[in-house]
DNA sequence: TTGAAAGCGCTAACAC
DNA sequence: GTGTTAGCGCTTTCAA
């Protein structure tokens, strides 16, 4: 149906193999004669089939990208940081949802095995370390953000979630906190982890005792936030802050107060993580942290691509972005100390 | 480096047309050389060539959407309906982000032509529909998602914007309002096209004259509609009530408010379209029109599928869904007549 | 039920 | 500067 390569030629009156140099490489071909094949191209309205062309060289200048979730904005973030710097760079990417899944981050895996893409570029913090090592063993390439992985091959990006779960620690500190609470993800991710982590350690450095029943779990999204703050209430423990590792369960904690008649951020403050749009519309305005998510894309998808060939950069595999508190309404409220 | 079949079919002692055979058919082997192929496969981690099977078959089991903006939670949503379908018939889905750029769709839509994709759904408004329609007179599978083309090949599901648009003018007007502005997409957008006629219709039918000085185009996103509302003050002509041809919009609309102290809903109503995430959460509450997103995914690529084998469905391609006016607390006050 | 072999459309090594 | 040709890894006739 499609004209192909050997069409081309004929029309033009030279071989294959020139079709294929005008096309792929552009020197070593006299003017007169690229003239010729172009107009073949043209008229001939001839596009090189893929499969073919990926068979022969071994390579697709395809990129995958595999994001956790499409509907959350931090992922769509990055990977427009990730298209745009790769296009520039003749690959085309593509974007699978894993929609949450560890199977489908699989699933979607084995476009490396299967030669699909020339390589992958991770944007979740659910498969376990090891598992994604072990591609890289392979010789498989591929990249992470939002987490780092302890493998040569891996470039990683990623903010230091420990510190800046300390400065929103500070900050609530600051507003006269002492009883708050860590609302957690799920507890096999690598970001609830370090968060974890981060405010246990403002903890420490504040001399506050750690108490295991202000911390909970909310699977990083709005329902889990809302029934964690529900279990937290019932509980019946005073505590006037909550600090969510993400924006998502913050909302669902905003709904919890609606529900409850509590007041943000006079008898609670909260503050959540990733700067979702919807922290800044919402009422109050709602007190996070923000990635360079663009930027992020952008970095690790050129470092990619340049271990995927020349490998100029071997040595820088990497890169912690810093990362930035924005005080908002839900949390801008010193309260009286005890 | 990988395995190839060949490897597969020495180490399980049968041809390769074997090998083929057990991965493809299951049918028409014994057994036991089926046994011993599976173990070949396991032990040598085979994972058949995709670029090789792709070319021999000529066909990927891959669709491509093109989506206008995947940082926009309409077409994310709708995404999800076609990746899950999809995968249910084992195709892959990858998902291309316009980021609101014909020329970007144009350039993802070559992935029909060097065959990388079996077929594209285009969840996007802006390539008029004759572009759209040679490449399916070319015999490239394309299906759309919230427009309508008249082409026997072209699969479309949408809703009637006529119809809502007429709906949420019903509503204003039923508020009292008879000052209302149109806050319209990019004018080549169908969708704008349609709005806009609903909207005229609905003034006509209730014998209100038409004023062209309360159109505004705003690009459907929010500083368009920003702009827009600025505009239209600037004018200094009165209005109570702005209908937005979305949600975006409809959020540049209150920051032009809260600039000028302008209070939605007693000062000001204002509607929008796509019942947008974060419609919900600003207060005051948005109204809008809520699409059945993820079921319009899911149809489309059920029929899309079904058109690329049997075709078993063929009289029926064009499918309308209904939507539904949402009247939340940005319109929900009856102004008193003048 | 299984194997041999052609060929999908392209590029790259080699020859001229 | 250009042409000839082998071969990328697979599936699918056709023959046995």
């Amino acid at each position: 149906m499609d004209a192909k390569i050997i069409d081309v030629a004929a029309k033009a009156g030279v071989s294959p193999a020139t079709v294929s140099r005008v096309l792929n490489q552009a020197s070593g071909v006299r003017a007169k004669t690229r003239d010729k094949v172009m107009r073949a191209v043209d008229e001939l309205n001839y596009h090189p089939n893929a499969a073919a062309k990926n068979l022969r060289q071994q390579k697709t200048m395809n990129i995958g990208v595999i994001a956790q979730d499409i509907n959350n904005a931090y992922f769509t973030e990055i990977i427009k940081g990730i298209e745009n710097m790769a296009y520039a760079q003749k690959y085309r990417v593509f974007i699978c949802d894993a929609e949450n899944q560890p199977e489908k981050e699989r699933e979607y895996l084995t476009m490396l095995m299967d030669r699909t893409m020339d390589g992958v570029i991770m944007i979740t913090p659910q498969l376990p370390d090891e598992e994604i090592g072990e591609m890289a063993d392979k010789g498989y390439y591929i990249a992470v953000i939002g987490r780092h992985i302890e493998h040569a091959k891996i470039p990683c990006i990623y903010t230091d979630n420990v510190k800046f779960s300390r400065q929103v620690m500070e900050h609530l500190l600051a507003c006269g906190h002492r009883d708050i609470v860590f609302l957690n993800g799920y507890p096999e991710a690598i970001d609830s982890y370090e968060r974890l982590e981060g405010y246990l350690k403002a903890l420490k450095d504040n001399h506050i005792p750690f108490r295991p029943e202000l911390v909970e779990n909310g699977n990083f999204n709005e329902t889990g936030g809302f029934d964690a703050m529900e279990r937290l209430i019932q509980k019946q423990i005073p505590f006037t802050a909550v600090f969510a590792a993400n924006d998502e369960m913050a909302l669902g904690v905003y709904q919890a107060c609606a529900k409850h008649g509590i007041s943000i951020p006079d008898q609670l403050a909260v503050v959540g993580v990733d700067n979702n749009r919807i922290s800044k519309y919402i009422t109050p305005s709602l007190s996070t942290v923000n990635q360079p998510k663009y930027t992020m894309g952008a970095i690790i998808v050129e470092k990619f691509i340049d271990q995927m060939n020349d490998n100029q950069f071997e040595d820088k595999r990497v890169f912690v972005v810093d990362s930035e508190l924005l005080i908002r309404d839900s949390s801008n409220y010193n309260i009286k100390k005890s």
